[in-house]
DNA sequence: ATAATATTAGAACACTTATTCTATAACTAC
DNA sequence: GTAGTTATAGAATAAGTGTTCTAATATTAT
């Protein structure tokens, strides 16, 4: 039947994500990711259709990536634990490598991307909002916070935060600043 | 001797500004930013050289505008009077537009964006980050906050939080969400 | 009015962009 | 092998980019 391909999809997503993740979209041309990923011009446009196309599937190879990474903790859902072990892995993360959260970027950037973009990047921050919110439900029943706090507007509370620390390790990458801030942030659970 | 401008910097840096805040750098094209101010593309260049120096200048021209109109409250230092009165106002403009905050977003488009401009905005963070320890101080003297509060890793929690709602903001526009996570963030203090 | 100076309008330039096209090469079922 | 299919390499295209240049225009001091 036909030539087989030379590429492997899920390779060339992941280089391609790595390159807008790092300079955004806008900044990032074909050339350069037709260069990174190795992949031929035509077949880039055969399997992601054009530039945009393939910048959603590279957001929903994120999607996936954040889901196994960091959802892993907060899928136990052993409440305050889970919590404390979700920010200690993100903290980690940010500081080590200094790129920031790929959505929180790309939502940045939003005005300038497609609207499906920022639909996916919704779903997610909602996502993460209830993810937070069952963990809170649990240290509610184990006795960890007290039976009075709305778990709704600390859900809120711990995505902003998520969202902070993200702005903040693109600059400061004092691994130190971003500890401290995860600190006091938790005190207040 | 020569021919008077037509034109008043102040008011052609203020459309500029707004452009690039709602667009980003690399989404914003010279050609829009000659019909958006409506100044003459070879006075754009006497003024700022090249759009990397108009960028500098919006930049400078918003660090002047943050600075008169949310470090107000800050400046006072009255304790933790003057932190909430902040964050009120912050809060509400956010809100209000949904353009985020200039400095927040160029820092995360900053990898295609001139080093000069990181500066900037690490110098704007340390600037924020310097008057929240002021009034915590003040808020320590009254007796508003424990004696044994570091006021180092508070003022880098508020910092972290204003960057959170300005996430937030762009995305989820409920002004509610917003004043909850204010609420929530402020108890800890 | 004239000379000197600066601003203007917009054409022109060189380069980059995303995208398409074409011809060649590689593979498989028959 | 041959026919049919698909990937490949890279040339070609058309539009957009930042920037420069040129000529005309407006203003003021003399």
């Amino acid at each position: 039947m036909a030539r087989p391909r030379e590429f492997d999809r899920k390779e060339v997503l992941k280089k391609a994500t790595f390159t807008f993740w790092n300079k955004g979209y806008e900044a990032t041309s074909m050339e350069e990711l037709v260069t990174v990923t190795g992949l031929n011009r035509g077949s880039m446009y055969n399997l992601f259709g054009n530039k945009e196309g393939l910048f959603l599937a590279t957001i929903d190879n994120y999607f996936d990536f954040i889901h196994e990474t960091f959802g892993a903790p907060l899928r136990k859902a052993e409440g305050l634990k889970s919590i404390k072990e979700y920010f200690a892995l993100v903290g980690g993360k940010l500081c080590k490598y200094g790129r920031g959260c790929f959505f929180t970027n790309s939502a940045i950037e939003t005005k300038s991307v497609p609207e499906a973009v920022n639909q996916r990047v919704h779903v997610y921050f909602r996502t993460q909002h209830d993810l937070f919110a069952k963990c809170l439900e649990v240290a509610k029943k184990k006795g960890e916070i007290p039976a009075d706090r709305d778990i709704q507007k600390l859900s809120s509370y711990l995505v902003c935060l998520t969202q902070g620390l993200t702005v903040m390790s693109k600059l400061n990458k004092q691994t130190k600043t971003i500890q401290d801030v995860i600190d006091v942030a938790l005190e207040q659970l």
